[in-house]
DNA sequence: CTTTCCAATGAATCGTATC
DNA sequence: TGATACGATTCATTGGAAA
């Protein structure tokens, strides 16, 4: 294959394109972005009104965006918008793609045929997915997500210490376990979804923790509200969205601004049981119960580290997991860090222990 | 669609037809098995030989090989064998085909092309994975099961009831956590595995459980070492399984000799509620369970009505079945009155569900 | 202020028998 | 074949109201 010629200069770095994904990404040069992650529409094709059992509607997705018709004119659609990412994409990146059954296997189907190389699929199970009220199929409770490079001879990026690193020294397995997008972190208007399918942040924040660099610039084609943006701003890297709706943009926008960035040196990438549920000392970073930067240290205050981005600590003269760093300081041969380290919350320490305790609860082996 | 003969006397009943899926397939009647059970190969590596899904042999056996003309040939292969297996299944049937991220997007495609319905698709999480020993990728940690009916109108069987009874009371879900198939389990020839990927049990008892009744037929193209065939017997299925392999084929034979079944009355699924007969209200009415003009009201008596000699009930705004006139006092499409309405005996209000579930018992005594 | 209870809701392809 | 009526059916989490 002929090397393009790479050209990030020209590129709107940290900007929302408004327009259609395909459009706009034409106007990108090839060869220049090091990620991409879409979440395009799935196609669902819903017919009448679905009531739970206590009569109440189901707020499904009814909106214009999602109807793309029969399966035609959604494979039409989707190579248009995959040749374009293709092109923009460098040979030595990757790209992330989500979807439900509606949707993924035609996905992964016309990534194979168009030269991709399916790195993993990766399974996004739902802690707490809608049922499936009317009892007739399996709970639907997870998303998948493939990642693929772009040829089976690039040299993505993977940062396989890190995954391990936020997983407690094991690999990072295909199926992650993160919860839907609710709560404080879900955009609303007048107290209704602004989107109605707004991905978690701690999503994202594994995708580009995986496949990117400090720096890297990620594009998604389907912009929506504008996760992406606010997790690769919060962790240190580019990225060029594209959105349709000029109220999804504005929204992005304004939520973007308010993104404060991790700390620089927290976000480089660490270079290379049970009864109850594991929950990873990373899992408490990505989802947002500890910040990347801020700082821990034991109940009497003699030592102290920094939280990096990937789950590991960094104290002035060790880094490594939790239990390692708080090993090292007291130069003992071992040390549950979960109960040695404290972070300060209202005023109180909390040992990082009752932090995990808070994840566990709801969140089944 | 023009509903095809069943033909369920000339087929051959719990056997294993040696030989190539398609030409076996091709032998039976047309609309006669009532599940599938498909677990394809995808992989080129065959008794040490390099094949093609097809069977055809490849020349070069380097990296450079013809990946699209490898698609074509997978592509074709599958369209083959799920053609045969749609003529064979019967109208109201399922399919279940598994698959890793090699080929289950082009099967899933493939399934929606020719008109199955997808209802879900299920992950099997692995409990006890292979690492990936070179760190390049996630942990394969899962494989991708699609299930779908013949044709979006199929009134395909799931025993809702069954599998919520097998969760703890919760409703199933689209992943399952279910260990390798290892230790006492796997077949083996002097100390080694004699098939690669022999499928746990497990898996099929859950696949069998939630999709299929007692005495239905199950087909499996890629019969292999028989797993469909020992659960299936186990079960009280029926089951016809393809294998081109003596060998596979032979060792499938002896271990489903030695399963025994499960006993009869253990089998059947625990009965939901669709599935009783039906009591028309006026029956407690005419059967003297209730007196016509006795009042009737919701568990926090809101609402209350006169049961009518017919079997109506009358209120102050509305009168009709037991259904509709709940409805009509809560202003919802819909109503159970079953659940909804209320008498009270002896100081305590019981639902009208609980009396003609005392109805129900003295029919089946 | 704490605890408890109630209401709301999330990418959903979510009936069937009878007349 | 289409209209009508019956009647089966939910889990985890959040947030606010109520006690």
């Amino acid at each position: 294959m002929t090397k393009r010629p790479e050209n990030t200069s020209a590129l709107p770095l940290d900007a929302i394109l408004l327009g259609d994904c395909i459009a706009e990404m034409a106007r990108l040069p090839n060869n220049s972005v090091d990620l991409v992650f879409a979440d395009p529409p799935y196609n669902l094709q819903l017919n009448g009104e679905l009531h739970r059992p206590d009569n109440s509607r189901v707020d499904g997705v009814d909106a214009e965006w999602d109807k793309l018709g029969d399966f035609e004119a959604h494979d039409r659609f989707t190579r248009a918008w995959l040749t374009e990412a293709r092109r923009v994409l460098k040979d030595d990146g990757s790209i992330w793609v989500i979807g439900s059954y509606h949707n993924i296997f035609r996905l992964g189907a016309m990534l194979q045929d168009m030269g991709f190389w399916i790195l993993n699929d990766v399974i996004w199970r739902k802690s707490n997915p809608m049922p499936n009220f009317r009892g007739r199929r399996f709970t639907n409770a997870h998303e998948t997500l493939i990642w693929a490079s772009k040829t089976p001879k690039s040299k993505y990026t993977f940062n396989y210490a890190a995954l391990k690193m936020a997983n407690d020294d094991l690999q990072m397995r295909s199926d992650w376990v993160l919860p839907l997008c609710t709560g404080r972190e879900r955009l609303k208007v007048d107290g209704r979804k602004l989107h109605p399918t707004q991905k978690p942040e701690s999503l994202l924040y594994r995708v580009l923790m995986a496949s990117t660099k400090p720096g890297d610039v990620v594009l998604d084609p389907f912009f929506g509200t504008g996760t992406t943006g606010a997790v690769a701003k919060y962790l240190g890297r580019h990225f060029i969205g594209c959105e349709r709706d000029p109220a999804y943009a504005e929204a992005a926008h304004a939520r973007i601004d308010s993104v404060e960035p991790a700390p620089a040196d927290a976000i480089t990438a660490t270079q290379s049981p049970r009864e109850v549920p594991r929950i990873p000392f990373g899992n408490l970073v990505e989802r947002g119960l500890i910040r990347p930067g801020e700082l821990v240290f034991d109940v009497r205050r003699r030592y102290s580290a920094r939280v990096r981005a990937d789950g590991s600590l960094a104290a002035d003269s060790a880094r490594g997991s939790i239990h390692q760093v708080a090993a090292a300081l007291q130069s003992v041969p071992s040390c549950n860090g979960w109960t040695f380290w404290h972070v300060e919350r209202q005023g109180q320490s909390v040992p990082l222990d009752a932090l995990r305790s808070t994840l566990r609860e709801g969140q089944s082996a």
